[in-house]
DNA sequence: AGACTCCCCGGAAACGTTTACAGCTATCGG
DNA sequence: CCGATAGCTGTAAACGTTTCCGGGGAGTCT
């Protein structure tokens, strides 16, 4: 029985050939046992003998090399600390678990250059495809959207030429349902505090604010616009400033992190949430139904659009030659507590673009 | 010039077998070149040239099955969504990426069988080393830590023979700073919202809670005890069980979800936070912050903990000869405002174990 | 009984990289 | 002028797996 290269690694870690030679039958013979597939009675039995007895178990990394296949799935998004990606997370992980793969996880930091970095080094293969959820694009971005070598998707918008598989929701028919809401329970001096205008969600959201402040004919007033990051303490400083010049009798939010901050600022500066101020964020996270009092918020689905992402990107993966698709998914808003019709003389919500599903709220403001 | 096997692999991609072949030299020296080894500066520049032109970009999974590294690590974590463990997972980010590694996570949803599977799965060597944060440990969790063929770290309590890097903090002593915190504040009636008893840090909170009580000469009052689970949810349902049979001044929860939940509850029976009771958290998370009134929190050093777990990881990775190592992060409390100190007869802390460290909060109460 | 089919098995190639080894050239010192 | 040395280069092995292919044995059908 001569062998013919060494099958023991110094570190005494069992192979397939280890296997092999203890069962008395070829690396072939083993390997396709240890897979399922073929092997008489006899040899399945001698090889899983064997391979029990070395306590053997398949390196994933040759594998990955022999199928060209990782089973690694990569999701990059700015922050991992937000919530609403905490939700996408999750149900990215269940399709992707189901699968059979394991997800790995990226936070860029919103940085540009982390991000093509990122997409650049898919060239080297380390995981199967990628879902990015950038905030910011750039032409950058797209060069290196459109020529990775492995599958990606995208979670929101993108230049609407770009083939590439993109699941988007419409921001700024979110807005448009916070304002219709708030402006159907009597509110008319409704202030905004948004995220960055350079990124995409914020540009969307700004056009939806203002798109629906006009389309029910009220005056727009820059002094109850105010503009942070997407970040809690971003949204509470925000909101302080808009109070020092303003009077708000109603808030969006555009997200839920902000709204938290606004809800903060708004109750330090004793301003009762909703008698006083209508409050409502974005995004719809548990963060939401946190508070006291609970938030209304408008849905974006982001566990939706995780898990479309996850399964456009599956499906990509098993055949690239799939034509490039684009999903979309709807915004709903959520009416809770903090935007409760408590005003003396609500209206019935008239001319909005179709009426907002809701969702009855869990409770009611306790006075 | 007849070639031994075919260099352009089907789908086109560049190899360095494409890269040799192009610039006339053989594959060493293009990996050579490649990798900043050698090389004279002739060939440096035809191989630099050929491989820019062809647009190479190295295979990371023959070069990890070449090299036995993948670069990447490992983290488990009961719940992602829970913010101890984002603020966790972003320190270990940090320290893994500075190395140059890459951090892949996995939610275990605390199952048992999920977690023992995971560190099983290591012996695929898919992953360079692991840190796993479990909160439940059993025999099986030991003897699958102890023979991992990969580093393993593990964050949290563990039998104290184990030889495995482990780093820990005292969640009992930070159970007893909260309650001397609120016995030296004047609150006698103090109620307490656990997580499940059969988890680590759930008995040990347990078990911190009766000693500092004991410690205090306070009788147990079990109507004043409620457990659920490390969720919103449940500290809120909890709270409402507490609050329906029993009338506590002070209330210690076992992390910050599970005060934000009994905030909520406290908020809907109508009782002031934190004139009529006061509340502590745990973990010590941005999410107490965020709340109003902000949150007094037992900090467990999560970052810390972390931070210092990625850092034995990597040098275990580095040395697998090193000694066992256990390190400890000690407790912190932080007072806010949901616990200031508004009874009427607040009395100088005496007796405590060690003068509890705290920062000042941001903000009071608005009243 | 012979031919054909089916199944099982082992050898060897392949995935794409790094690297030990040996051969070669050129330079330098004696 | 010759031997040693240093530096570069190419061949080939190695990492651990899967899979193609050809050979052989047993079973079946004609």
């Amino acid at each position: 029985m001569g062998r013919k290269r060494l099958q023991e690694p110094a570190d005494g870690r069992p192979t397939v050939h280890t296997v092999a030679a203890r069962a008395g039958v070829s690396i072939a013979s083993a390997s396709r046992v240890l897979n399922g597939v073929g092997g008489s009675p006899e040899t399945i039995r001698k090889v899983r003998e064997a391979a029990a007895e070395v306590g053997y178990v398949p390196n994933a990394i040759a594998r990955s090399l022999q199928s060209q296949r990782t089973g690694l799935v990569a999701l990059a998004v700015e922050d991992i600390g937000n919530p609403v990606y905490v939700e996408m997370m999750r149900a990215i992980e269940a399709v992707v678990a189901s699968s059979g793969r394991q997800l790995l996880v990226h936070a860029t930091g919103g940085r540009i250059d982390n991000e093509t970095a990122l997409l650049r080094r898919l060239a080297n293969r380390y995981v199967d495809g990628m879902i990015v959820s950038p905030i910011r694009v750039t032409d950058d971005h797209l060069t290196a959207l459109t020529d990775s070598p492995v599958p990606v998707v995208v979670v929101g918008q993108l230049g609407a030429d770009a083939p590439i598989d993109n699941v988007r929701t419409d921001s700024r028919h979110g807005v448009a349902l916070a304002v219709d809401h708030l402006v159907a329970t009597g509110r008319r001096r409704i202030g905004f505090v948004n995220g960055p205008l350079d990124t995409v969600p914020g540009a969307a959201r700004d056009a939806g604010f203002r798109a629906a402040l006009d389309r029910h004919g009220i005056p727009l007033d820059d002094e109850l616009i105010e503009v942070g990051d997407f970040q809690y303490a971003a949204g509470r400083a925000a909101t302080e400033r808009l109070l020092a010049r303003a009077d708000p009798d109603a808030l969006v939010c555009a997200n839920d992190l902000i709204a938290v901050g606004a809800l903060h600022a708004l109750l330090v500066a004793g301003r009762r949430v909703p008698q006083d101020v209508a409050l409502v964020g974005m995004d719809d996270t548990e963060l939401a139904r946190m508070m006291f009092p609970q938030l209304s918020s408008v849905s974006l689905g982001s566990a939706e659009r995780g898990r479309r992402a996850a399964e456009l990107l599956l499906q990509r993966i098993a055949d690239a030659a799939l034509p490039p698709r684009r999903e979309q998914v709807p915004p709903n808003l959520v009416v809770r507590a903090s935007s409760a019709a408590t005003l003396p003389t609500p209206r019935p919500a008239a001319g909005s673009a179709g009426p907002p599903t809701t969702h009855p709220s869990s409770e009611g403001v306790t006075a």
